[in-house]
DNA sequence: TGATTAGATGAAGGATTCTTCAGGTTTGGA
DNA sequence: TCCAAACCTGAAGAATCCTTCATCTAATCA
């Protein structure tokens, strides 16, 4: 069923020449910029069509409908930060892992941060635009890379299992978002991502020490 | 300013009569229940009224607009978090860090799992009306509440600052909401619930033992 | 009982938005 | 140069939805 439900969200045909991928990177970038200026409920085909330049006609020869144009753009953000958390866990192998933990903590907090205005713009569409099976794809990437990182971790004495990584992501991932729509200081931000660091860390040392 | 935006969902009037009353109770429940079975994007006011058993005048004698009725429900839905919340923080007082962390997350969790298709509802309409206010208000209650649980707890060397209940507040309501979108079964769910006990006690064990 | 206020109705106005498609323009190869 | 394929256009169809208001009924009280 989740396949079913994600073919409404494929594209319609991919560019061929030159021109066609400039046009359809404009509409993408368009995406973001009208959902940050005119916000998510005031999001319209041909709003994007215009700040793209191009008409609404052409928006639909590549994306199928409004939802498959959020999910395109929501897809490309959550690749960026799995990727940063993916390349966090390989750079943290072998090291202790309050130190690992640290890094991937800081990747992860860095990648969301680094367009925190889309991230918080996409949260409001996730729901309605297949945002759910995207995550589940992410935090399953994640999930896997971070357990093949704490296998490398030295003086761990128990592996934790699913539960508790899957508790660890959604806790990071959770108060990242509870933090953002707060709207913090950049002093406030910094602040959180220490926080969130220890809050992993202290986790992460219980639930290796002893199961339950 | 949240003033003025928060003036916009308020009650158009408040019933006087006993018949008004029943008619208020029903449109609110028909909202929940339209929420449920059509989704937040289908969610229309000629449909709650019809499903509340009025006509559509009815429910704008007494909301606003549509988003004042949402307003109304997220309300109501967050009012009975913080207060279990509250009522657990006072509940744990004096009692060991450990337990007392346990008790205030396992009321929160419980309190959102009660109505967890609420919940989840609700978060998909929280944007659009108003919910970062209600959830910042909520937010300050249970801050409060557990900064002065945690003055009431033994052998604790330091008292956390803020931030630090900030941040676990954001922990465990960014966690729950995590794991909700997950759709975890009663077991799973049982699982996350001890985890996230054990995430909050280990945080606030690590920052009350030593600052940053 | 009669007057006044509260409560309820639902058709219709007004506005917005998604999406299509028939027809025009540009590109690239034969 | 010429043609087919790729690309683009934007007015208009079709479907929803929010909200109002003139009108009607029920309750309350003097």
């Amino acid at each position: 069923m989740s396949a079913t439900t994600l073919t409404a969200f494929e594209p319609r045909k991919t560019p061929v020449q030159a021109r066609a991928t400039v046009t359809v990177e404009a509409i993408c970038e368009a995406t973001i910029q009208v959902l940050l200026s005119h916000g998510a409920d005031r999001l319209t085909t041909t709003r994007v069509a215009d700040r793209a330049g191009v008409s609404v006609g052409t928006l639909y020869q590549y994306y199928p409908n409004k939802q498959a144009l959020l999910f395109a753009v929501m897809e490309d953000h959550m690749e960026k930060v799995a990727s940063a958390v993916e390349a966090a866990c390989e750079q943290g192998c072998r090291k202790p892992l309050a130190e690992m933990i640290k890094e991937i903590v800081e990747a992860f907090v860095d990648a969301k941060m680094k367009r925190a205005d889309v991230s918080m713009a996409l949260y409001r569409v996730a729901a309605d635009v297949g945002g759910p099976a995207l995550v589940k794809r992410a935090v399953m990437r994640m999930r896997k890379a971070l357990e093949a990182a704490l296998r490398t971790a030295p003086h761990v004495a128990l592996q934790p299992d699913k539960c508790v990584v899957d508790t660890m992501l959604a806790a990071m991932s959770g108060a990242i978002r509870s933090m953002m729509e707060t709207g913090p200081s950049p002093a406030a931000a910094r602040n959180s991502r220490e926080q969130l660091v220890l809050l992993c860390q202290s986790y992460m040392a219980a639930a290796t020490a002893r199961q339950r």
